[in-house]
DNA sequence: AATCTCAAGTCAATATAGTTGACATGAGGA
DNA sequence: TCCTCATGTCAACTATATTGACTTGAGATT
């Protein structure tokens, strides 16, 4: 293994096994990093990063949403959206405009770029997902479905 | 809404769906979120966090392991793993002793106090994804699994 | 008009988790 | 003695987040 990088790239460790369900936690952190590892490269090329495609991710999907609701549905503090959301803004990958009626709110879009990008960067996510579902077959995929949300809704 | 917390407590939000596979992207979010919180809040009761606890993880399954090997499973740098190992060290979770024949190289093993800690945090997680699994049934189970593994493999 | 409320924006300090680069130490091997 | 190699450490930097304290600007209320 030569001189690459003093932080080595990460190949699923083969760790011996002290209970049951410790592949299934081991599974999990792989996937994550499996399923996050292209869009990350392809947003790092931009200059871009995880929370910025969070913010686009929300925003392609709630057009018009204000700035209050996005913290909210990205679940951190507005001085943690702050940096990220004006570069978004001084990059023209997001307008905002201030709501015709409730002119305390800024409403926030996508331009024709933010979407680009914010397409290009889910498409390396929806990709690795479409090649495990296909891998696996339908049936798998959709209990995969079912065990991810019983995860996510835990208690 | 009262005045919890700035950083709001990200509950899975419902999101227009762009593409078909939107939902298994945010599912994929909100269940490493989930195996994790309990864990995380756990961890942070003992001042320690999510770092120290996969050093825990691995020296728990790998007895005896050197720094070196222990850098390349967890894909940090030596610079990184430092404060996190120096705290176990410090706080008596981890041991350290030269190797018989390679005195070059530092063994670590988890103390009585160190397994117990790794226990616990692994068991949150493991109680997280057993719950789920009973929900879905043995056969989602190993559906879920196969599919983990293709993203895991992911090229 | 003066004041209150509320969304948004900003500044400072701090914590955590990581990086690269440079260099020191200590043990074995040539 | 000198070289290699695992480990350890120092410094500087980046990124992502936090809390707390405050300002701004628009609307609503008295």
């Amino acid at each position: 293994m030569a001189k690459t990088s003093q932080a080595a790239g990460l190949h699923r460790a083969s760790l011996d096994k002290l209970h049951d369900l410790d592949a299934a936690l081991e599974l999990m952190y792989y996937g994550w990093r499996g399923m996050t590892l292209e869009a990350d490269a392809y947003l790092a090329k931009q200059g871009l990063s995880r929370p910025h495609h969070r913010i686009l991710y929300v925003v392609a999907r709630r057009p018009d949403i204000a700035i209050g609701s996005l913290l909210e549905v990205l679940g951190i503090s507005k001085q943690a959206l702050n940096r990220p959301l004006n570069l978004l803004l001084e990059r023209k990958f997001v307008t905002s405009r201030r709501s015709p009626e409730q002119h305390r709110s800024k409403l926030l879009r996508l331009t024709a770029a933010g979407q680009r990008i914010e397409q290009r960067a889910s498409d390396h996510e929806r990709n690795v997902m479409r090649q495990a579902f296909d891998r696996a077959g339908a049936s798998s995929a959709a209990a995969w479905m079912a065990v991810m949300e019983a995860i996510a809704d835990h208690n």
